[in-house]
RNA sequence: GGAGAGUUGGCUGAGCGGUCAAAAGCAGCAGACUGUAAAUCUGCCGGGCCACGCCCUACGGAGGUUCGAAUCCUCCACUCUCCA
């Protein structure tokens, strides 16, 4: 069987209805993919996570690497035995966690010294050790190596960077064994780079194609102006994953862009700190406002929160740092991504998701309770 | 009855002549979060303004010393500790 197939079922427009097919299952795009980096989709239980149902998860191997560390997860069983989790598993590479955590680290023609930032202990990761890491832990999607280039920097270093990731891809992709693996395009807010980007990724056979390097600060509208630029240009009979997107309505334009994957902390850690997606907008559940607020968190919602417990039992849990709080903001805000992508493809399906987006962006733009 | 310590903004608690509308923490109010070093971080938090400056009321109460007092003195009230 092959590492991973794409099947482009229908189009409404520039937006795609798929499948793709991993050894952990079909996944049905558009898809959003919780981030669960330690192997944990944080404050649920892999139980928890399981009813909630994604498709796919993302887990990290810079994250993994340093902490249980490569040989402990491979001799576990890989990281879907060791969480107990039988659907797919995306990882990606480390290249922006090496982007984030720039103050102790060196970037190399080789690939890329740094030391944990847990202990301070020296590693040197390179495209084929990344590569390597996430095919032993066992994962369906590798991401290629790359570098991701801070918002502001010069066109000419940004240029500088992407040629460094086009090169690291053609390395990270004569690794693949395994596991599939995306390439990423890069090129910063440049459009003429991001062409070039498209055109050198694409050239190379990878069993999709990543937009990275957005949502690093740069305001939004430059976000989508890169990614309804570059989303078209992508190969058709890939799949299109955009890196770290995004808000509810980032995904709906992300569609409407064309692209398939997403996956974006967004839900979990608002969630974490107490602000909720609902389909009349977010709302912070530690507003006074809802201390007597008996009525559920989102009515139109019918995940495990809404239809157990109120908006005031949730300001009481979040108020008083009960775990709890944390529990039950997960779930509800995972549940809406999942229920708001499942809504995507249904209109796409229905060759009606102009109408939807149109009616979803002025809804929660509204943002009233 | 005797000796000592103390009384500061909703709470705990710094300050011990001016730079004090008064540190810090908590509580309260609001906000941020986009391939997770995040159950994190930020702002506001006596009142009122024709507010990046001014005015009022404030450090138990009443007087006093001083150009100036939360800070020094006197008396009063209350609280706590120890000795009888």
């Amino acid at each position: 069987m092959s590492r991973l197939s794409f099947k482009l079922l229908h189009q409404d427009g520039p937006a795609r209805r798929g499948e793709i097919t991993t050894p952990h299952g079909v996944i049905q795009t558009p898809v959003f993919m919780p981030v669960g980096t330690r192997a944990s989709v944080k404050s649920l239980t892999t139980d928890q996570l399981q009813r909630l149902a994604p498709e796919i998860i993302l887990n990290n191997t810079y994250h993994l690497m340093l902490r249980p560390g490569v040989d402990l997860v491979e001799k576990l069983g890989g990281v879907h035995r060791f969480m107990g989790w039988d659907r797919a598993v995306l990882t990606d590479s480390g290249g922006f966690q090496l982007f984030s955590l720039a103050s102790i680290r060196k970037i190399r023609e080789e690939g890329v010294e740094f030391r944990s930032h847990i202990d301070g202990s020296p590693y040197f990761l390179t495209p084929e050790g990344s590569v390597e890491i996430q095919t032993r832990m066992g994962v369906d999607i590798a991401m290629a190596f790359d570098e991701c280039p801070s918002y502001g920097i010069s066109h000419a270093e940004v240029e500088k960077s992407m040629l460094l990731t086009h090169r690291w891809a053609r390395r990270s992709l004569a690794s693949r064994t395994t596991s599939a693996l995306f390439g990423i395009v890069q090129g910063g807010i440049h459009l003429d780079l991001r062409k070039r980007s498209v055109e050198e990724i694409s050239a190379m056979d990878f069993d999709g194609v990543a937009i990275g390097g957005v949502s690093v600060g740069e305001p939004k509208e430059e976000m989508f102006d890169v990614v309804n630029y570059t989303a078209p240009l992508l190969p058709v009979e890939r799949p299109r994953y955009l890196m770290g997107v995004g808000t509810p309505e980032d995904l709906v334009n992300g569609v409407a862009a064309g692209i398939d994957m997403f996956d974006c902390v967004m839900p979990t850690r608002n969630a974490r700190n107490g602000s909720l997606f609902t389909s009349f907008g977010k709302i912070h559940i530690k507003n006074a406002k809802y201390a007597a607020d008996d009525g559920p968190l989102d009515p139109h919602c019918s995940c495990v929160t809404c239809t157990t417990v109120s908006r005031a039992y949730l300001r009481h849990l979040f108020v008083n740092d009960e775990i709890a709080a944390s529990v039950y903001n997960t779930i509800h805000n995972i549940s809406f991504y999942l229920d708001l992508m499942k809504a995507i493809r249904q209109a796409i399906a229905s060759n009606s998701f102009n109408s939807f987006r149109e009616e979803f962006l002025s809804r929660s733009s509204s943002e009233k309770i």
